[in-house]
RNA sequence: GCGCAGGUGGCGGAAUUGGUAGACGCGCUGGAUUUAGGUUCCAGUGGGGUAACCUGUGGGGGUUCGAGUCCCCCCCUGCGCACCA
């Protein structure tokens, strides 16, 4: 009797395996093809959630796929270890970030191993290590030297109380999370880099982008935001200054009626200066958070300054409003406003009595329904002056030389892209290696790293770094700059450092120009636009420093969906919910499989169905992938998570689906061993009866199919093709025809499910004596003369609906197709009287009669 | 508000890209094995209908011999929005 399938043991001893011979360890070979596959690192937050083992499966299929392949694989891995959740850690437990950080590195990598990744471990890296972030220091002590960092004011979230500026994660409702008091914006100096002097290849490069998902590419295309318009300048009544708008549509321009500046404007604090109620509006706009998605979705609201712009082509006076949507950091702190052409101008000039001015008219003189809503499609213009009868096309043209000439304006290249703000008033990054010298100067650092001190006490009341002269203060009345770099810094990249993780004289070294630019990068989608365009625009930072010699970092790109489970709740007599693990709740069912009642196992009593959420701490929906390791081992979980939903798509989890997958495990072992024995002694793929041949056409049909959805990253219907495999190969008989088949069956859905499943395919290659190592196998090749069919089914329809399927010589002209078709009894009977109009034969596979 | 996706049985999903809708798995139903539970194995399973057949891919319209797939309008859900990572 053979052994049951205990996934313990021979988990444990395939990885010694690997280890021992150093199974995935990257060496650079020129004669070689090279492929760099890379997951997006983890934030070291405790403990691998579900959302982790998806990644980091899909980058580990990908790597050893493309390893069966032939090529010389690098898949490193490390840790993305500075941020915010390690001070929260830290104020709740009085643990130091760095202790906190390090420990959580160690355990999660215990269990990165436990699930039988193949990493190179020998590049491993982490962004808090001084010998990693000292040279994204060096990098932008070259940027300063380069005019690309420079110095401005921003914007920032402020909580009054605690008096420390917020992410935008830590607002809520308008509110510091710890402290509960209103945020207030707040304007402060910091460091910026100009990736808007990228804009415009970051843009063009996206066309050469074709491995990328089209969604990305476009959302990316989207963010840069590339406009075409006009720069103009309003006079301002009464005084010599100028006020500058940018707008695209500068056909619209006579029908403007009122201009609209940020609260923070200028021009809106001078006149507050005799207006208590506009001082009280412009102290309101500074409420509330930084966050676009909160100012674009809050109440417009706005208050007339009670002063007039002049109109840069009437000379017309128009009221200037401050307006709580506009924002004094992006542009240039004003915009024109056409009520009659602008939804939003519309509604504001609706609540706030501005005129409306029509100047836009359709082409066919259709209504345009102003009255109703503003009308924002191009048109011919009236009421316009000298643009009267234009197209919006043309006057566009003609509005811009006419400003031009007169030197009130001109056509202008915008970017919605703003420059890159990496200063953060925070304790847990990397220092920005900046001095500011007593004459209130400033100069880069020339002694690098920086180095971040790691005995500190954070208690949430601003950075530590503020309150340790040790760190700040230098000789000579010189200041060390104390805020630390965004995060996105340390991982725009990471991707370059693994080729040279363990160089000490630069940044990368040769070795980056092996491996880079990164073959396949796996990482979440919510990661589109922000981590993937600013590590392109690093790269091409790197490359203007002659550290790389690619233009992109990443040519092809697999954006993960989320892992998504079921939440369940009871509302307690406050109305608050409280949320129920989905392992603690049993459901009822119905005779069809309906879901009737789902209750809590503890009490017997019903609980809510609260929808189907990401997993969360918050909603108690998650599953610790840890717990379903220790019980179903490592290739079931890695084998559900391929098999439940495409990679790309959202993974819906269901602990019964873990059971399928463990059981299709167990299928496959049993199948192996229990013919173990009689399999050593199969015959040669010779004499095929009947059921043999079709066993042999249905595995290597399969097999294509598996192929084809390897290469386009379908790992779901791969499995689905392996199970179909194991369960034609479960009908085959114990003859020496049979068996011979079966062998070929089983070495081919090892080899397929290698990458999928490395534990036990390893374990069953070498008890089936195919080989010693499945790493180092050939890849599977269909044998087309398998698939070859002496007749084929045509589905016949009539009219487009299925009435028959005849059987047809494969080498059948059309005519006898047809003729096969005809001569079906029920496809007659549906013909009838009708004549036949036409008849469309799609070969091999379906006859249409058009009858009529 | 703006940008990007997605919507197919009770559920996850498949459909080689305009050609038999529902592969594979879960669940459910029935049966076999088992003292029993579990496991394992066999069969069935979109809905309606005894059947022939009818019907069915979020809703409505269109193109086509033929539409889940292409076009137009609408509804719903998710993701991102620059200081979460």
């Amino acid at each position: 009797m053979q052994k049951e399938y205990d996934p313990r043991a021979i988990e444990t001893a395939a990885q010694n395996y690997w280890e021992e011979s150093a199974s995935f360890k990257a060496v650079e070979d020129p004669s070689r093809e090279k492929f760099y596959c890379l997951s997006m690192f983890p934030y070291p937050s405790g403990r691998l959630h579900m959302g982790h083992v998806r990644n980091y499966t899909i980058g580990d299929v990908i790597a050893r796929y493309q390893r069966m392949l032939g090529k010389n694989v690098l898949q490193p891995m490390g840790w993305d270890a500075f941020g915010l959740p390690a001070e929260n850690a830290a104020i709740k437990h009085g643990i130091p970030p760095s202790q906190w950080t390090k420990s959580n590195v160690e355990y999660m990598k215990a269990q990165l191993k436990q699930l039988g990744f193949g990493y190179d471990w020998d590049r491993e890296l982490a962004t808090c290590d001084p010998d990693y972030y000292k040279w994204e220091q060096w990098l932008f002590t070259r940027l300063m030297e380069k005019g690309i960092a420079y110095r401005a004011t921003a914007t920032v979230n402020w909580d009054p109380v605690d008096q420390t500026v917020l992410a935008n994660e830590q607002v809520i409702d308008g509110r510091g999370w710890r402290s509960g008091a209103p945020v207030e914006k707040r304007e402060i100096e910091q460091w910026f880099v100009r990736i808007t002097d990228y804009a415009q290849e970051l843009l063009d490069a996206i066309d050469g982008l074709d491995g990328w998902p089209e969604q990305v590419r476009t959302m990316q295309r989207n963010w840069i935001g590339r406009s075409e318009g006009v720069y103009m300048e309003f006079g301002i009544e009464g005084s010599d200054e100028k006020l500058g708008i940018y707008t695209t549509r500068p056909d619209t321009v006579m029908g403007v009626t009122y201009v609209a500046v940020a609260a923070e404007h200028p021009l809106a604090k001078q006149a507050a200066k005799g207006d208590p109620d506009l001082d009280a509006f412009i102290e309101e706009c500074r409420q509330g958070g930084i966050s676009e998605a909160e100012i674009e979705t809050m109440e417009k609201k706005g208050h007339a300054l009670g002063i007039s712009a002049l109109h840069p082509i009437t000379g017309e006076p128009v009221p200037i409003f401050a307006a709580n949507f506009v924002l004094m950091g992006y542009g240039t702190g004003a915009v024109m406003a056409v009520p009659a052409h602008d939804q939003r101008d519309w509604e504001f000039a609706d609540k706030y009595g501005v005129p409306k001015k029509q100047v836009i008219f359709s082409v066919d003189d259709s209504p345009c329904g102003i009255a109703e809503a503003a009308y924002v499609e191009k048109g011919l213009l009236r009421d316009s002056g000298p643009f009267d009868g234009l197209s919006s096309d043309l006057a566009f043209d003609a509005i811009a030389d006419w400003l031009s000439e007169r030197g009130r304006g001109q056509k202008r290249v915008n970017f919605r892209l703003r420059d890159w703000g990496v200063s953060r008033q925070r304790y847990w990054g990397c220092p920005i290696p900046v001095v500011h010298t007593g004459d209130g100067g400033i100069r880069p650092e020339t002694d690098l790293p920086v180095r971040l001190p790691e005995d500190v006490v954070v208690d949430g009341s601003g950075s530590p770094l503020k309150k340790m002269p040790s760190f700040s203060d230098l000789a000579n009345g010189e200041i060390r700059e104390t805020d630390t770099f965004d995060t996105f810094f340390e991982s725009s990249w990471y991707y370059a450092r693994f080729c040279s993780s363990d160089c000490d004289t630069a940044m990368l070294d040769e070795r980056a120009r092996y491996w880079l630019p990164v073959d396949q990068y796996v990482g979440g989608i919510e990661h589109a636009v922000l981590h993937l365009l600013y590590a392109r625009y690093f790269h091409k930072l790197m490359r203007d420093e002659g550290l790389v010699d690619c233009d992109e970092p990443f040519s092809h790109l697999l954006t993960q969906g989320m892992v998504v489970a079921e939440t369940y709740y009871r509302e307690g007599s406050d109305g608050r919910k409280h949320w129920f693990n989905p392992a603690d709740v049993d459901v009822e069912r119905d005779e069809k499989g309906r879901l009737v009642r789902s209750v809590l196992r503890e009490d017997g009593e019903p609980v809510t169905f609260g929808g189907i959420e990401k997993m969360s701490k918050s909603k108690n929906n998650g599953v610790d992938p840890q717990a379903l390791t220790d019980r179903y081992g490592a290739d079931t979980v890695r084998l559900y998570t391929m098999f439940t939903s495409p990679p790309d798509q959202s993974l819906e989890w269901n602990d019964e689906g873990v059971e399928g997958a463990s059981r299709f495990l167990k299928r496959l072992w049993t199948l192996a061993l229990k013919k173990g024995e009689a399999l050593r002694g199969a015959g040669d793929l010779v004499d095929l009866g009947d059921s043999e041949q079709a066993a042999r056409r249905e595995l290597h049909a399969a097999l294509k199919k598996a192929l084809f959805d390897y290469e386009r990253q379908q790992f779901n219907t791969v499995v689905s093709g392996c199970m179909t495999m194991v369960n034609a190969l479960y009908k085959l008989g114990d003859s020496p025809a049979g068996l011979a088949v079966l062998r070929e069956g089983l070495s081919i859905v090892l080899r397929l499910l290698g990458p999928i499943a490395p534990h036990v395919t390893h374990h069953l290659w070498r008890e089936l004596m195919f080989g010693d190592d499945i790493l180092g196998s050939d890849w599977p090749q269909v044998d087309e003369g398998a698939l070859k069919q002496d007749s084929i089914e045509y589905v016949v329809q009539v009219n487009g609906k299925v009435r028959g399927k005849v059987q047809v010589p494969a080498d059948a002209a059309n005519d006898a197709i047809e003729q096969a078709a005809l001569a079906n009894d029920n496809v007659r009977r549906f013909i009838g009287d009708a004549s036949v109009r036409k008849i469309v034969v799609v070969p091999r596979k379906l006859v249409n009669i058009v009858a009529r």
